[in-house]
DNA sequence: TTTCGTTCTCAGCATTCTCTCAGCTTATAC
DNA sequence: GTATAAGCTGAGAGAATGCTGAGAACGAAA
């Protein structure tokens, strides 16, 4: 399920978007101000960030243009207390992606937040993800290796959008058990592998150089030979 | 489905609202200041003009007049970051149809821009959605393979309605279930299975190829094989 | 009331996917 | 070279997923 990031300096009310949010099945992070969202941010990598207005230290539309200004696109959502709005009047120019005005029903939160999963599913179909000749699309679902196209199962095309996520990058067999599996047991277990053998099966048809290269000991590298 | 030109000098605002916008399937053009959007108003003629008040060279009041005096009486919608009063009645009286003060959360713009093409009629002009030679007309509510005509029952329409407005898509089971039965629930229920089987029966007379494909694991699409 | 159309649930079946295991190959150290 | 560890791969069991037909539940119209 999503994971939310929540900053807001009323901890009563944190406490109460925290347990409605656990409540409807998402992964709940919770900030203080705007210093420890940022924090919380990298460790956590939320879906939506939902940040107060004013904060004490980083407010929320200062936390907003930070990451704006990063190249993050994490969806916002801003809320905001009625009066505040009249003395700052910066628009949603910040980079939030929607506002909410307090005291607001939680049903109203919960309605903006599934908008906001939504539309995000749509914000990362902009860009297919490209590697040498190697296209993976996660609007369409499609895959190819230049003109050729070939499918996925759910978990390869897991294993192989983290492998372009971070190409050229040498990738653990930790990290990856981790990222698709969600799980990291030392034992002697080899799915890893064999869903690595799948993906070459998949990606190397008919003489196709080997992308998806094995880095004995450690894990596994996107990178062309 | 209705065009919207929007002219605004903040960058990442129009971005913003271009993401939105678009997501909620309008055409979108937009423009970075007065001048740019009058350009482009003869290229695309846009069903509602968004129009921020204040913008270098020629600003919103001053669009707004000028369209006026010609005799033009597309839709326009003000935003502006002002609220006093009568900046209000200047904007209505420069012949603006409606006015959003900023920050606005993007469901009250879109409240806003439903209610200015219900008002200009403009709304019944939605153009029949065509995918292949399936075709669906919201206005008239028929439906189409190719020449042959088939019924389909309210929610059957609601679905094949979302499919063909995201052709190509891949569309979450979660997503659909949201758009057209309104909530999402966790249990394991399939709904969803059964209306796409119906769907398929009726859209798949007598041979006729597969346009709903199904993403093992994901959802559905609407595509050609 | 009955009838009809529609929505939704359920159970059984078919297909596809995931993961394990065992034997094999390859790389590295000695 | 050999020994050993690491990684690869084919086969298959069991689980998960999706499809379908039958029919129950519901509401609207006759």
């Amino acid at each position: 399920m999503a994971t939310i990031l929540i900053a807001d300096d009323d901890q009563k009310l944190l406490k109460m978007l925290r347990r409605t949010l656990v409540y409807e099945g998402f992964e709940v992070v919770t900030a203080a101000d705007g210093r420890e969202a940022l924090e919380q941010l990298d460790a956590h990598r939320p879906d939506v960030i939902i940040l107060d207005w004013l904060m004490p230290g980083l407010d929320g539309i200062q936390v907003t243009e930070q990451l704006r200004a990063e190249g993050d696109d994490t969806m916002i959502l801003m809320l905001t207390a009625r009066d505040a709005i009249e003395d700052r009047v910066e628009g949603l120019g910040s980079g939030a992606d929607d506002y909410l005005v307090k005291p607001f029903a939680p049903a109203e939160l919960l309605a903006r937040i599934h908008a906001l999963l939504r539309r995000s599913g749509a914000a990362d179909r902009d860009q297919p993800l490209v590697y040498a000749d190697l296209v993976l699309d996660s609007a369409t679902h499609e895959t190819r290796r230049g003109e050729r196209r070939f499918e996925l199962t759910p978990t390869e095309f897991k294993l192989l959008h983290y492998l372009m996520r971070h190409p050229r990058q040498v990738l653990r067999r930790e990290q990856l058990l981790q990222e698709v599996w969600g799980y990291d047991f030392g034992g002697d277990d080899n799915v890893l592998e064999v869903y690595i053998g799948y993906l070459r099966k998949k990606t190397e048809q008919g003489g196709e150089s080997r992308l998806i290269q094995t880095m004995r000991g450690v894990g596994y590298v996107l990178r062309e030979e």
